[in-house]
DNA sequence: GTCTATAGGCGGATAGAC
DNA sequence: GTCTATCCGCCTATAGAC
């Protein structure tokens, strides 16, 4: 039924899609020109136009690619076979290889939209908007989840479970304040630095703190 | 807390900063309109435009004086007596501390400023924004002596410090995210919540966590 | 499909009244 | 000092050429 739809048209929106989402993220939603765009693309606005109703709607179409792959990447990792802690590890470590593979548009789902309520929104935008946020939420309670079953079979110590999680997928995603890709940078080693980021933040900096061999 | 000195100029001035933060953080700088600020105020275009040159002038003003409170507050704490470790936590909870009583601001110096280098900045304003960058910067290499002082004596475990400690800070920022003041919450409520999350931040999540009788 | 041209409006900044 | 009025440029969005 999913006749392959990998279009002109779609490899376009796909194109202006990467654009927007590295103007956003480099100069902010609100100084971003429909211009900027189309240079980064290296056409004219009649061709973003031609694909997106709006500015906004091209604000909402990166939100959703970036919820899709992040979802996508970190989804399969709730259901391993460890411990709460193990598997908390293994969804936070996903969750940032996302995010240091796809930068632009983690940074827009972060931040960008937050900005943007203020604009009177079209009924359809404020429905897509709303389900967005919704599959947002979504994600959070997933590693809520997670984090209750860790204090439930001991492997992570006795926390506001809520706090705890609001905290940790805050600390996850400010990475994007500081890191940037390099060029010549595997796959692997964006895995590396990853894991290393998951452990400061999962596992904290106090010299007495135990991260091999649990239980 | 400031004493109210100053002249009628600089509480109006003030006045428009607190509403200028207020409007971008919740909108963003970019689609924040000095109408906006100014109906904030309760006043028209003409009195902000009276107190400041542009709109640009008043982000760096925002800026200066986030800087300036955090630096006040948190810097005090770099010199007490006990351990690595101990400082940093104490240092860490001041920051938290900082950022929740004066969210607004602080979230203009955590986010707001990246997204302006675009706009082609007057001679004046790139001296006045490198100095405000460099202060951030000895800011964060203050963080950075404690975490070496705190590996080196032991109370802290021997981690990457750069990258450790641009992880701490981030994480500790990143509670503009989802913190919100609320109108009934007393100073000792706000230190208490801080203080819960900096040991989650800095003590991590997993059980064998021991994060008293150190030493 | 993608471009050029332009409409239409908004917003930063200024001038001058009070 | 603060307000009103206004200029001017820029930017979203559309119309129509090719």
């Amino acid at each position: 039924m999913t006749v392959v739809t990998g279009t002109e048209a779609e490899i376009v929106k796909r194109r202006i899609l990467d654009a927007a989402a590295e103007a956003f993220m480099s100069q902010g939603f609100g100084v971003t020109t429909i211009d900027d765009v189309a240079e980064r693309v290296g056409a004219t606005k009649g061709l973003v136009y031609y694909h997106f109703r709006s500015k906004f709607d091209i604000l909402l179409a990166v939100y959703e690619r970036g919820m899709s792959q992040v979802q996508q990447q970190v989804g399969p990792a709730r259901h391993g076979a460890g411990s709460g802690r193990e598997r908390l590890i293994a969804m936070s470590t996903e969750h940032v290889v996302n995010l240091m593979s796809d930068l632009k548009y983690h940074w827009v789902v972060h931040l960008g939209v937050r900005e943007q309520t203020s604009t009177a929104l079209k009924p359809r935008q404020r429905d897509a908007l709303s389900a967005l946020n919704d599959l947002r939420r979504d994600y959070e309670r997933m590693f809520l989840a997670v984090v209750d079953d860790g204090i439930a079979d001991g492997s992570i110590r006795e926390v506001n479970a809520p706090l705890a999680t609001r905290t940790l997928l805050s600390s996850l995603n400010a990475v994007d304040a500081w890191y940037r890709p390099r060029p010549d940078q595997t796959p692997e080693a964006i895995r590396a630095l990853a894991a290393e980021v998951v452990d400061l933040i999962v596992g904290g900096l106090l010299s007495n703190t135990r991260r091999e061999g649990a239980s």
